[in-house]
DNA sequence: AGTCTAGAGACAACCTAGTTGCCAATCCAA
DNA sequence: TTGGATTGGCAACTAGGTTGTCTCTAGACT
């Protein structure tokens, strides 16, 4: 059957969609509340290096201001703390804390375990071949999420 | 190579965008600025029959409110119209007009191009077997999108 | 030394797409 | 006729982003 093309962009949202609302769920019940991909997202960016506000909004891509709330929000939570730099009082670095660790690969193992239950249902060769065609699109990974509520909202009602 | 469930749900992610973005940027050169996908789902579902604002809502799944300023947005562009009901005077009926007619008609020849462009790159056969992949795992349309600023933001910095 | 430029972070104001709470007008049924 | 339910609109709020402007500091150049 001939599908439009709208129906593919529909089901590439939706099958995202499906994936990071049950990711916040589970993640949720795990006890980090009210995260979202891109708090995973920014922590892994900083763990990578991206030590200051400026820095990790140059590398998500978003405005300075956009990066110093989202780090508000992550060392309100104690997934990341900042100190004066000695060198230059200019600077606050950041430094992913333990908890911050915890998140990450607690978020790993979500989103593995959602990818078994697919490659359960489908079968694993039929779920390669459909990351594979994905792949050879050339899809970028996006750097930014640009979402607001995109995730908060749950689907159930 | 065993990918990972988040790489799975970035690829999924950025398929959309990358149908998502396009589509926007191209309605724009075709006369049809600012659009988004909301609009196009939401003059759909007008046109099917959802003839009043707080049926768009319910049918959206989103509030009167939210579906109001919709509607408004709509008006404006001259997409829709609305007219005091004669028989209850409480409801304004909404009519698609013809330039709203026109857009749904661009909208569905931009996407189905852009997926043209895909069967191209990997081969129908691919295409559809990605497609059928998403189908077989349940996924449903969504039918709200919750995603402000998802779209207007062009990628192209 | 002194000055000049550039970067870091913070503040205020604004935008957009939603939300809830409330309200007047209207319809309809008991 | 009266009371419950529905319509649409208003106001205030939230969330996540934006731009513009500001101060402080670092480093480079004279």
């Amino acid at each position: 059957m001939a599908r439009s093309g709208a129906d593919l962009a529909l089901l590439l949202l939706g099958g995202f969609r499906a994936l990071a609302d049950a990711a916040s769920a589970e993640l949720a019940e795990r006890g980090h509340e009210k995260i979202r991909p891109v708090h995973d997202f920014a922590i892994r960016t900083i763990d990578a290096g991206a030590d200051t506000a400026s820095e990790l909004a140059r590398q998500l891509g978003v405005s300075k201001q956009a990066a110093a709330k989202t780090i508000g929000f992550l060392e309100e939570r104690g997934y990341v703390s900042g100190q004066a730099d000695p060198r230059d009082s200019r600077r606050r670095l950041l430094t992913v804390t333990d908890e911050g660790h915890a998140l990450l690969r607690t978020g790993e193992e979500v989103f593995d375990d959602l990818r078994a239950q697919w490659a359960e249902r489908i079968g694993v060769t039929e779920l390669e071949r459909l990351e594979e065609a994905l792949s050879d699109l050339g899809i970028r990974i996006p750097t930014h999420f640009d979402a607001p509520g995109y995730f908060t909202n749950s689907p159930t009602e």
